[in-house]
DNA sequence: CTGAAAGCGCTAACAG
DNA sequence: CTGTTAGCGCTTTCAG
């Protein structure tokens, strides 16, 4: 920065200044330091920028797996929203681990972030303890219907079980059946089943579930889709925990002959990239994951604008049904 | 670190030997100062660290999008590789544009990064430019068989495409076609695609190729394999750009009343998480993302342990054909 | 094995 | 609008 100051003829600071606030530096210093960065090819150290300024342009995420579709997608809205910005995503996973996300939290402070933001509610008392008295906003995504440590963007996802129930019902069918992928450590698919039996027989439906403890796979899908019609052999509506066991249900459907939707309605979860071309096309509950990045990008900005310093916020981003043919 | 140093009673250079190089100090002294550590719930600030070293313990990650399960799979075997080094991951998505992962670059460089990895051997003149002086390790993943800036990790394209088509020939189809997305934003599909076309030409096969401009998925996937069928009718070999264009095109069969493998025989790339499940299930080339990368964790803890300051790597990922029922 | 000293490259008052 | 000044919290020789 000094070489650039000098050979623009000018001060460091206003160099830094106008790397800031560029529309504070006179025209003609603003053009003489343009042409001198170019000419030195500089490249602002934002280490020691963040230093000085005791606050970095990067924002922690903190996710259970970018391997899962629906985190890669906020993380994607999230990371081309803030580039606006200027400001760089540190990425973290979990894997649906308490303790792993403690230490992600430990370290991510420790790079000083302008906003930290975990997925769910649900965290150690450690974590929670060491967020409690940071000053940059923190942002709990993908789970509504907590205790909050600061703001959260997200859904409630019982109402989604609930959502998913009413829609069987509605179509006639009175023999439920959820099925569940690891639900003991996801937390957001329990809630969607809980929502879902809770409903179904507040309905006057009959409602049970089938689970299996591995991640979510169409494998699993289709595994559970047999067994469940091995225990209740007069199921005909059923609710998947996402859309990967709903394209295994439907395969296993289709390949015991059982027709969907008239012997049996399927609804999944996700909306995934291949959920509309299904045989037959799945109904599914669309949660709006890039619209959660967006909306935490947004958030995330005003505080580093000073604008709207509200905390404690809590943004329902909702969800829709997707009336398909599979039910 | 001043606070820890003195409820310690030692100097703060001691605390900071004994975070870096816990052996080198002695164990009252560490005693001591873990005592300390925890007591004031000391987190050090990587900021200033990152100064004072000249390099920070952050690795950047330039990838086209972690909503592409690839792309996904190895940034999250990378972070968790990464972790035990105490290095976070900083994120970038260039959406397949390379002026986006010029700018991604630069700003990867502010950083200060203990390695810096990219996507694929083809980048605009400025971004090699800025990565020509440095003295990281420059690692671009998911390509081989062109001039690298540094290391590279990953696998020939071409291969994949060579692959497929002898497979087909073996399995006596003669009439082939490739279905693509976005080949002309997407290099490697462009290349398996062009593999796939010389080999089954020199193996004396006819091949076609039918493409769509837009990002894979199973829609596409299905519009593309009817449209195959129209134009080329007695195909009996169906090559995919990825397995969500063979899960299109296996749905477009099944409704079409296609039999497969009996009338047309289909291979895929990737094995997705719902390719064993499918009707029938998918035979498809796997990659290993995760391998490449564990690889490139591996290439940046050598170099930052001193070791093997090897550059110009190349490290062959390979591929691995997994032949199933729709072929 | 421990400590003193000298910055790392930048920001942020503040004064002009 | 520009420049001066005093650090930000740590690492890294270099002595002891």
């Amino acid at each position: 920065m000094t070489d650039v100051a000098e050979l623009a003829n000018v001060s460091p600071s206003t160099v830094s200044l106008f790397l800031r606030k560029p529309d504070a530096v006179s025209p003609s210093a603003s053009q003489a330091i343009s042409r001198a960065i170019d000419k030195l090819n500089y490249v602002p150290n934002l280490m020691a920028g963040g230093l000085a300024a005791a606050s970095s342009r990067a924002v922690s995420i903190i996710v259970p797996s970018v391997r899962n579709a629906f985190f890669a997608e906020t993380v994607s809205a999230m990371q081309a929203a803030l580039k606006k910005q200027r400001l760089q995503l540190i990425l973290g996973h979990t894997e649906y681990d308490e303790l792993e996300e403690e230490e992600l939290v430990r370290m991510a402070l420790s790079w000083a972030p302008a906003a930290i933001v975990l997925t769910g509610l649900s965290h150690s008392a450690s974590t929670r303890r060491l967020l409690a008295n940071v000053t940059i906003p923190v942002i709990e995504i993908w789970e509504l219907g907590g205790p909050q440590i600061d703001s959260a963007i997200g859904f409630h996802h019982d109402q989604v079980g609930i959502a998913a129930a009413a829609h069987l019902i509605q179509q006639g069918r009175r023999n439920l059946v959820f099925l569940g992928a690891r639900m003991h450590q996801d937390r957001r698919a329990k809630q969607r089943c809980d929502g879902f039996l809770q409903a179904a027989r507040t309905g006057g439906a009959a409602a049970q579930v089938v689970e299996h403890p591995d991640t979510a796979s169409a494998e699993i899908g289709a595994m559970l889709l047999s067994e469940a019609l091995r225990l209740y052999p007069n199921a005909d509506g059923i609710a998947c925990s996402n859309d990967h066991i709903a394209l295994g249900a439907l395969f296993a459907c289709n390949r015991l002959g059982v027709a969907v939707p008239e012997r049996l309605a399927v609804v999944g979860f996700g909306d995934l990239s291949f959920s509309a071309a299904c045989n037959p096309p799945l109904t599914t509950i669309r949660p709006s994951g890039d619209l959660i990045g967006r909306e935490a990008a947004r958030l995330i900005e005003d505080h580093l604008n000073g604008e709207k310093p509200e905390r404690q916020l809590t943004i329902d981003t909702r969800f829709t049904l997707q009336h398909r043919r599979s039910s």
